[in-house]
DNA sequence: AACGTTCATATGATCGTTCATATGGCGGTC
DNA sequence: GACCGCCATATGAACGATCATATGAACGTT
């Protein structure tokens, strides 16, 4: 505590510290002074033992075998760093085999008292960690909607897959495609579900065909790839294929180009994640882009208000996806021959947001 | 305290959870069951405040922007995690936007003693970093050789580009090509200049051509392609290339492809990084995986044993990348019509452990 | 001028550990 | 039997901050 250096009190720097309002405008500089001169910075352990808050916050990184989250987990990493930083927190992060694991993982960090809250990735059906988080009083908010219930106690960020797709389809739309099929998982993945129902229900809304355009199977390029196969082979085949994801999408495309057509061309063609492949790949694929740096904004802010304990209820927030257009989606020709109408300004501002460096 | 259950003070509590040894038996079982009945564990912040360690290993995150490290940065994490978990240690993140900014980082962290000690990630020539967190006392090890000068003083692991493109060399000469060209970056990258070096090296060794066929350009898929191109269209071409990286390689893949060509039957390409991308695109692309896991074991490692204080001299690590073959680079038909040469052990155990879920 | 109120700053205690050191018991040696 | 040394355990202090509270100064009111 040489920063009596200032001539005052330990409380004195301590409040310059905490609650600057509370000093005199003299006293204040005199100490901010003393602090600038000795490069003084709070021993956060000393900080931490007595006021019970660390400034830390634990995430898991999401598993690397998630196929569809290509290039999600370095976008949300680094977005959440900046938040909880600029915030004045540090991020912790660990990885964990499964959900046991990181619940014991929860509970020694808890234990030990090396954190005030988490942030859940990859929620999913029949979920035990917000449960037992709840149980524990451990604070937290979740990246992903508690699929299994509805009114859940907790704070949730999500992104809206749902309007998403249904994007997708209003876009596959105005190019003049009528008959736009689906690739989505097995039913029960909370995210693959959300993703199906934009594609009905947009489909619905524009009394676009959905029979038959339907199919499902493990998320995947094989599976893709098959997938599409068949609904190319089928009576009433599909001129457009929106996807649960970017590697479903690129299975359907190697479909595409396995019959000798070119994807944009013959049949058009949209995922899910904008994951790096799918601006590298040729024909570039058109994908709907996750806001995750505004996701981690708001999984930040909301798990503070509630470390603050000022969040009384609990927080439920969606954010739309952006379509990101590019060639795999036929929007620079029209696929019978006809010009090709002019893209909305939203759309020349959504191509103009390419991520740079790409190769078109 | 409730631990004093086991009818004990606290000190042999804490001596029961830091020397066992010192313990009686008969206590030692006392205390043991008495921690495992109360589920305590010793709260961080009071330990670090007294032993002014804190068990928290500081790294910053890999640059998204990055190309060349599709999927390292995700597996780094996730290495450096489990490493520093199974040691008693956790990891705390934060990105930065440059290396002022993550230098200002570091010294925020010092200041307020929330870390141990630093994984310097990313080094490169002209770095103020190492010169900095030693001028300051940090302890610290970089993944990343020092690349302006001989005799660092701190402990660095790296990977062996230069060993990983010879490699590579070797591999294509094996199935006959004899006018391997190298695409790099331009001089004055450490880690381009080192992978240029294997590539110079085995190609003198094995006395093959290099005059001609080296081509040097700004990283990326443009940069690749129209290097590639030149070299394709010049007197006397190259008939495979050794890459610096996956977006080189991406790039020479479509400079073949542009000439009616198929990478791997006409010419060869071999990349570097075997980022996520490799595996996806079609033909699959040979590429030189990092192995991040022992770089990250080896990181930790060292860094405790720095934090020990056992390290007198710094230590230099460097391990080899293991080339994993696909079809870019034409293994599996020869070009001139001749039977291929039986693959070695070596090379089907490469292939074996070509990672799962790909789609060759 | 005495009063109560508010604001600015100071004091002692405390958070939960581990460090340095003290104490007591036990066995072996002379 | 007294002494020494060693081992196991206990005691008080300290790590560096903030909390709760006390003190004193400044102010406006009657």
């Amino acid at each position: 505590m040489v920063a009596d250096r200032a001539g005052v009190s330990r409380q004195t720097v301590s409040n310059a510290v905490n609650a600057p309002h509370r000093l005199r405008p003299a006293t204040l500089a005199a100490v901010t002074s003393a602090i600038e001169q000795l490069g003084y910075r709070p021993n956060q352990a000393a900080r931490s033992l007595r006021t019970r808050a660390t400034r830390v916050i634990g995430c898991r990184l999401l598993p690397s075998a998630h196929n569809g989250t290509g290039g999600v987990l370095d976008r949300l990493l680094h977005a959440l760093c900046d938040s909880a930083r600029s915030n004045g927190y540090d991020l912790l992060t660990f990885s964990a085999e499964d959900d046991d694991d990181e619940i014991s993982i929860y509970d020694d960090l808890l234990r030990r008292h090396a954190i005030d809250g988490f942030i859940l990735t990859n929620t999913h059906h029949v979920d035990a960690r917000p449960d037992w988080l709840l149980a524990r009083g451990a604070l937290f908010v979740a990246f992903g909607r508690p699929w299994s219930r509805r009114g859940a106690k907790h704070s949730w960020v999500d992104v809206d897959g749902a309007r998403g797709t249904a994007e997708a389809v209003t876009h596959l739309a105005r190019l003049g495609h009528r008959r736009i099929a689906f690739l989505g998982v097995h039913e029960g993945s909370g995210v693959g579900d959300d993703r199906l129902a934009g594609w009905e229900r947009e489909a619905g809304r524009l009394r676009l065909a959905t029979n038959g355009l339907l199919a499902r199977a493990e998320d995947g390029i094989a599976s893709g790839r098959t997938l599409a196969a068949q609904l190319l082979e089928s009576a009433r085949p599909p001129t457009a294929f929106v996807c649960v994801s970017d590697a479903m999408a690129i299975g359907a495309m190697r479909a595409i180009e396995d019959r000798g057509w070119r994807p944009g061309h013959a049949v058009s063609v949209v995922g899910f994640d904008d994951s790096p492949v799918a601006s590298v790949i040729r024909p570039g694929l058109s994908s709907l882009r996750q806001p995750i740096e505004a996701v981690a904004n708001q999984l930040v802010e909301t798990l503070l208000a509630v470390l603050s304990g000022e969040q009384v209820r609990p927080a439920r927030l969606l954010l739309p996806p952006r379509l990101v257009v590019r060639v795999s989606s036929g929007e620079r020709e029209d696929r019978r021959g006809a010009p090709a109408a002019p893209a909305s300004p939203r759309m020349q501002a959504e191509v103009a947001t390419t991520r740079k460096g790409e190769v078109p």
